[in-house]
DNA sequence: GTCTATAGGGTGATAGAC
DNA sequence: GTCTATCACCCTATAGAC
């Protein structure tokens, strides 16, 4: 039982160091190496945890696909409304919120992520591009489905916010949330060049 | 004057062949070897003309680094104020626009821009962090910060949007300036957990 | 201007002892 | 489960011949 502890715990804190380096060094230029030495292991334990580089990403930025793909499938179910729209929104936020440590790791490295998980990403893509439309309300002008981009990029800033930031989660829920409707509710506004 | 017309040939060639394949492969997985082969060269003529891989990197997204680092510089010299937060915002959505009508190849890949910064990226990072705390206004809380990210973020929208949207530089702009606008306009608005 | 050759370093990954 | 030692490979960059 001891055995079976601590090697779950050893695992664990790779993953996290991992995340770690990855989210601020980026995935290629962090070594194993050092994701070792921070770990207080070698790399040669390592291996015993992970058989590559590539699964220890695997095991990083799959979780979040997963959850993401499930809130980006909202949609297909759901009636765009109002009351929709904002529940929609919610998750959306919650999602990126709970996994804002591997944002960056996506955002920098997309190249890796992509080799790692070849066509699920495309797939993503293309499942985001329906999002943002739906997301843009019925019969939208191109400027409704800009704001729609516009809303979802502002969500997407918790992925860049500072550590330092005195504010929990909740708080950086609603304030992201609020931030997309308001964009959201510029729809159908005139646009004046 | 062959010597110079053959000269400027070959680093053309280079700078050509470098765009193409950073972009593809990002910045770091792209070897000097590779860019030299694709040229019909060697590594070592390539250092003829570019004296680092930096240097290569320099020639290629300098224009958009010089823009961009001089919008993020502005708020140094200017106090904040409402008429020079619209002048700030103005200048920086202008910037993405430009550089994403000027180098879609370069703009709409992320991953590659974002390879392509290589270790300029830290101080664009430390830049564009004092460019939100200035667009936060004065006495920010944390709340405000957030809401000055998601404003930034929510003007990138320009680079991740499709090419078959509808509209032209002058509208995308209306609409991400008046985005923008929406986001930081929540400022100092109680926020509702 | 271009080449060959090589220095000097880092990397992911494996073998085998303990 | 963790270690030491090592392999095979790739990289940036430089020196010097042509």
């Amino acid at each position: 039982m001891q055995h079976a502890t601590s090697s779950r715990d050893t695992k664990a804190e790779i993953h996290r160091a991992a995340v770690e380096l990855f989210s601020t060094q980026g995935y290629d230029k962090t070594s194993l190496r050092e994701i070792a030495e921070q770990v207080g292991i070698t790399k040669a334990s390592l291996y015993y945890h992970y058989s590559s580089k590539q699964q220890l990403l695997r095991a990083i930025v799959g979780t979040f696909l997963d959850d993401i793909f499930q809130v980006l499938r909202l949609p297909e179910t759901l009636p765009w409304s109002p009351e929709t729209e904002r529940e929609v929104l919610g998750a959306y936020v919650d999602v990126i919120i709970a996994h804002r440590a591997t944002g960056p790791t996506l955002l920098r490295d997309i190249a890796a992520v992509l080799a790692a998980f070849g066509d699920d990403l495309d797939e993503l893509i293309a499942q985001s591009r329906r999002f943002q439309l739906w997301l843009a309300g019925p019969d939208p002008t191109a400027a409704d489905r800009l704001r729609a981009a516009a809303a979802v990029e502002a969500v997407g800033a918790a992925m860049s916010i500072e550590l330092d930031l005195q504010a929990g989660d909740a708080e950086i829920r609603a304030v992201l949330l609020d931030a997309a409707t308001a964009v959201l509710a510029r729809r159908g506004s005139p646009v004046v060049e």
